[in-house]
Parts: structure tokens; C-alpha cells; sequence
RNA sequence: CGGGGCAUGGCGCAGUCUGGUAGCGCAUCUGGUUUGGGACCAGAGGGUCGCAGGUUCGAAUCCUGCUGCCCCGACCA
């Protein structure tokens, strides 16, 4: 391909409302430009590298056995409405109607859809498993559209949709769809980690997440170096620390601390260790608590996990602070001045507060504290829980190791549905005693759009964008130098070029006629991985000049060396 | 939806406070000189200053209303 047939609309300028550094380069080397808020246009060097994570995700998944099929966009709201999410599904659900009226929504997902086909389809457990799946623009209207197509409300996904006879089956093919997602996303060149997650509101009892690893990424991930043990920070569980509590040192003592309402007033006026406080959280309670009220309690530097909590017996969920005045109603004093001597509330401590000894909290008196609690010599040992997120430092729950926490970019993930939408939409087929039996199916999706922001967000510099090999729009950069000014010059690069694009390799041939250096940024801003620049002087030595993009610095090679230089010879 | 910011040529911005001929850099086009890390000179094209209303002899600038976009919070591929 030659420059001159393929316009870069390359931007030296970066544009101001960009602002992580995908976005950025996405913009400045011209694959997608914005028509409105989260609707973008993939232009021709943007949708090459869309394509080519689509065409592996398409191979990979047609290697795991799945079909491929292409459902409608447009759906009609009475399927929505007999699987109960048009009422639930909320503002996210474009709606719209056609010319009578008739109620339609755009895709988000396609749960409904494939259903209504399967229970069409499906008759018998002999035609089990059967897995499909298609590549597809969806549409969410997202609260706040952000970081380009990393968060889009249009934005193209791979959704795929198994229907098993039951449990078992179902647990292979998900097990099936995660290698190839690891097949996918090693051939993509992409550091990731599979990543235990919350099921969530869909329901299912096993939901995995693919993280593309990325310190700007928006998900805070729990992993274990040693045992590659990875968990959402707010699914990942927090053990109690080793060791007994230790024994009682210090009296406990009633003292003033006035203007002291958070956990870093109390540890810089009073000198105490951060981890000799605990935070004491007021919720609202469910009915089976006398007084609506629960106190959940955790160390001074660790935080509540609402997820954790609201699972709790007596915790009403959603998770809900209890407002000022209920508090200074039950007990007496406000925010800042709680704590767990003479509550009159039940108390859930989280398992790291179970063995503090020494420790201060909130004396249940504005302005004052308790310095020198213990448990079982002051007050009883209330409920203990795993109530907090998980920090650094902690051990893995698998019991190998210790926690660190890194930041991904959500692009993948598989959940077991089970009967969810099966049984909403009467999905059965005959199984081997004839009676009827409602599928088990499961859901995996990725975002492939979202995939190309990861993969930028994760290889890049300060040149631009840094593509692996399997996503580049263009493997080879042919660079001449003052071509226009060399007829044999301008004759070999046309032989090499053609000679190149013969043998397979897809070359970006810059025929414009640009100074060395502009012509080099253009390049690198794009992310080309090879690089190839030939000159008069490099024709009379018989060589040519190959830099990475990743490279230090250029190398020369005889002319006849091309292929094997740029096959990694 | 709450909080903050912005809107002037394709991109980045100045001009707005204090009303008076719309400007700069990049990009684009023409001609010339150049050519190994974003060249230089000369010339040219391109903007109803987000929209609507108002004040005024006169509005990018002041007033009112609206719209769009971006950022910060809970959701998701």
C-alpha cells in the first residue's frame, strides 16, 4: 500500500479533550475520529487493527467448536418484556419505535435473541452443546461515555451464547471458552489475567473476568505472584491474619479528643499506630435488627467492601450509610466519635479487628475516645466477617504467597447463566427419557473495540503507539530518502515494495515526498513494527537501514537480506 | 443524575474583563530553494466566533434562555 493511496491523518497537536493516552494516539494517528458523545467512526488505519482482533477472536473461536451467526440490532420489546429486563434494564436500554408505534430497543446484549432462536432451534439433548456467537455493534447508553472507544456507548463486541443439558455440560464449554480466550489474548501479544469475579447481577455461580493490565486501567485487580491466584479487589477474600491475638498490655482509659473526627486526626494529635484504630461504619440494618441499625467495624486503614457487607446477615442490601441524625439518635454522639465499647447496636468486626489488642475507637461521646481496648476483657468478642478489601501485603486467600494489587482494563468475560433466561423464555429440549429439560447456557463476551484502547494503553511511547505484530495495521514501514529526486532509487522502492507485498508482508510504502523526519515520527506514531529506509547511499553500499519500532537503534544489512531480516532471521 | 470546565477555520489556541476592520501556530493549496529526525521564503484558500433571543448606532465580547462536548463520582465489554 502506498501512502500516496492510503492518507495517514496523522495530528502533531494532541486534541484537548483526550485524556488517557489511548485516546490520545487513537486521535492523533488517525483511527477513529468522534462524531458525539461515545459514537466514533473507525477510519481506514483504525479499522485494519479492528479487523484483525476480530479475525482472531473469529478463528479462536471457531476452533473451540463455537458457530458463528449475526443477529439483528434492533430488537423487539416483546421479548424484553418476557424476560423482564425491559422493565429492569433501566436508561442504559436504547429505546425506540418504528413507524407504528411499535416498541424496539438497540442490542446491549443479546441474551433475549439468541434464546428465542435456541428454543426454536433446539429439540433434542442430542443437538447439546451448542455454542454461538457474533461479532457485533451493541449499544449502551452509558451514564458517562469516556476515554474514546474504551468506554463508548457504540462499541463492537463478540458475544457468545451456549446452550448445555445441564450443569456439567455447561461447566466444559465454559471451561472450553476460557483457553480460547487465553488463546485470544496471547495471540494478541497481550499482558492480561483471567480474574475471579463477582457474578453479579446477572446471577450464575461462576463468572470470570480478562483483564488487560494497565496502570490507567479502571479495575483494581488482587494477584498473587506465586500462584497466579487473581481476583476483582472486591471479590478477593481477606483471611484473617496469622497468629492469636496478642494479650492485653495497656489499661483501657477514657480520653479527650476534641476537633478529632477521622482515623488520621486521631493518628497525628494522639500519636497513635494507624493500625492500633478501627473505623467504626453505621449502616441501615434489615428488619430482623431491632432498631434498624448495624455497626460494622475495621481497622483504621482498611476499607469497607459494600459487596462483602451487604451479603451479611442483618445488613440490609443495597448497602446504605445510616444518615447523621439516626446515628446521634441511637447512640448519643456523631460520625467521628464511634466505636465499639457500650454500642447499643450489634457489631460485625472484620477478622483483622478480631485480633487487634491495645486498639482506640470512638468512645460513643462527641470529642472523646477509648485508648486501650481489648476484646473479652472490655467488651465480648462481637460477630467476626471478612467485611474489607483486600491491600498489598495481605496473604492470598489459596494460601500461597502474598496479595498485590494491579490495575486492568476489563476486555473479557465469561459467566455461567444457568437457567436464568431459559427458564424466562421456556428454552427445553427432550432429553434421553423424554421428558423436557431447560438448557443450562452461559455468556462470554469481549469487547473488541475496547481491546484495541488496551492494546495502545499497554504498548505505547512517547513516539505513539507501540502494535504487536498481530495487530498492526502494517507490518513494514519503506521508508526512501529523497525518492523524487532518484529514478533508481524510486525504481527499487517500487521492486522492494511489490516484491515485499508478493511474499506476503503487508507494507506501508511512504511515496510522499517528506523530509526523513517528519516521514519517521508519521511512522512511529502509527505504531509500525518494522521499519525499512533505503537511500542512494544505501543502494551503491548494497544495503539497506531496519529499525524496530521498538529498538534501539537502526542496523544495516545487505539488500538480498530484506526477507530474513524482517522474518526475524 | 449531581459537581466542575469548555465552545472562535481541519487541529491547538489568543482575543471576551474594558463592545468598534476576527488573529496566531500547525495542517492544506501554488511557486521557488531544500532534503538522514517534524525545513525555509513568497503567495493563496478556508471562520454566519455552538444556537436563539435581547441591550446597543455597533456584539466573538454585555444580558437571558437553550444545546453540544470534556472532566470528577455509582455501572459495564
Amino acid at each position: 500500500m502506498r501512502v500516496s493511496q492510503f492518507p495517514l491523518s496523522t495530528l502533531r497537536e494532541t486534541p484537548s479533550d483526550a485524556e488517557v493516552v489511548s485516546h490520545q494516539l487513537m486521535l492523533r494517528a488517525g483511527l477513529i475520529k468522534q462524531l458525539a458523545s461515545g459514537l466514533y467512526t473507525w477510519m481506514p488505519l483504525g479499522l485494519k487493527v479492528l479487523r484483525k482482533v476480530e479475525q482472531i477472536v473469529r478463528e479462536e473461536m471457531d476452533a473451540s467448536g463455537a458457530l458463528e451467526l449475526l443477529m439483528p440490532a434492533v430488537q423487539p420489546a416483546e421479548l424484553w418484556q418476557e424476560s423482564g429486563r425491559w422493565e429492569k434494564y433501566g436508561p442504559e436500554l436504547l429505546r425506540l419505535n418504528d413507524r407504528h408505534q411499535r416498541p424496539f430497543c438497540f442490542g446491549p446484549t443479546h441474551e433475549e435473541v439468541i434464546t428465542d432462536i435456541a428454543r426454536a432451534e433446539l429439540r433434542s439433548y442430542k443437538q447439546l452443546p451448542v455454542n454461538y456467537y457474533q461479532i457485533q455493534t451493541k449499544f449502551r447508553d452509558e451514564i458517562r461515555p469516556r476515554f474514546g472507544v474504551m468506554r463508548a456507548r457504540e462499541f463492537v463486541m463478540k458475544d457468545a451464547y451456549s446452550f448445555s443439558i445441564d450443569e456439567a455440560g455447561l461447566q466444559k464449554t465454559f471451561d472450553a471458552m476460557h483457553r480460547a480466550y487465553c488463546n485470544v489474548f496471547d495471540r494478541l501479544g497481550l499482558q492480561y489475567r483471567p480474574v475471579d469475579a463477582d457474578g453479579g447481577s446477572i446471577g450464575g455461580s461462576q463468572s470470570t473476568e480478562f483483564h488487560v493490565l494497565a496502570d490507567s486501567g479502571e479495575d483494581a485487580i488482587a494477584w498473587c505472584p506465586e500462584s497466579n491466584y487473581a481476583a476483582n479487589t472486591e471479590m478477593a477474600e481477606a483471611l484473617a491474619p496469622a497468629g492469636d491475638r496478642a494479650a492485653p498490655n495497656e489499661d483501657m482509659r477514657l480520653v479527650d479528643t476534641p476537633d478529632t473526627k477521622t482515623i488520621a486526626a486521631l493518628v497525628e494529635k494522639h500519636g497513635l499506630d494507624i493500625t492500633k484504630t478501627v473505623k467504626t461504619l453505621i449502616v441501615d440494618a434489615d428488619e430482623s435488627v431491632e432498631g434498624g441499625l448495624i455497626a460494622l467495624m475495621v481497622r483504621g486503614d482498611h476499607e469497607l467492601n459494600a459487596i462483602k457487607a451487604e451479603k451479611l446477615d442483618g445488613v440490609s442490601a443495597p448497602l446504605t450509610m445510616a444518615s447523621d441524625e439516626r446515628v446521634r439518635a441511637a447512640v448519643g454522639a456523631g460520625f467521628g466519635s464511634l466505636g465499639p465499647v457500650n454500642l447499643p447496636m450489634p457489631i460485625i468486626i472484620d477478622r483483622t479487628v478480631a485480633v487487634m489488642s491495645d486498639f482506640g475507637a470512638g468512645a460513643n461521646q462527641d470529642d472523646k475516645h477509648h485508648f486501650g481496648i481489648n476484646w473479652e476483657r472490655d467488651l465480648p468478642l462481637p460477630t467476626v466477617a471478612d467485611i474489607r478489601n483486600v491491600v498489598p501485603g495481605d496473604p492470598s486467600p489459596d494460601g500461597k504467597g502474598t496479595l498485590e494489587i494491579v490495575r486492568g482494563i476489563e476486555v473479557g468475560h465469561i459467566f455461567q447463566l444457568g437457567t436464568l433466561y431459559s427458564e424466562a423464555l421456556r428454552c427445553a429440549v427432550l432429553d434421553e427419557n423424554g421428558k423436557n429439560s431447560v438448557l443450562h447456557m452461559g455468556c462470554y463476551g469481549i469487547g473488541v473495540s475496547r481491546v484495541v484502547a488496551a492494546a495502545i494503553e499497554q504498548n505505547n511511547d512517547d513516539r505513539g503507539i507501540i502494535w504487536t505484530d498481530a495487530l498492526a495495521p502494517f507490518d513494514v514501514a519503506l521508508c526512501p530518502i529523497n525518492m523524487h529526486k532518484s529514478e533508481r532509487l524510486k525504481a527499487e522502492a517500487e521492486a522492494m515494495h511489490d516484491r515485499l507485498q508478493a511474499e506476503g508482508f503487508n507494507v506501508l510504502f511512504d511515496d510522499r515526498n517528506m523530509r526523513p523526519g517528519a516521514m519517521f515520527s508519521d511512522m512511529e506514531l502509527i505504531g509500525i513494527p518494522h521499519r525499512v529506509v533505503i537511500s542512494d547511499r544505501g543502494l551503491e553500499e548494497g544495503t539497506f537501514e531496519y529499525k524496530s519500532r521498538t529498538g534501539e537503534s537502526a542496523e544495516h544489512h545487505p539488500l538480498d537480506a530484506l526477507e530474513n531480516v524482517l522474518r526475524g532471521d
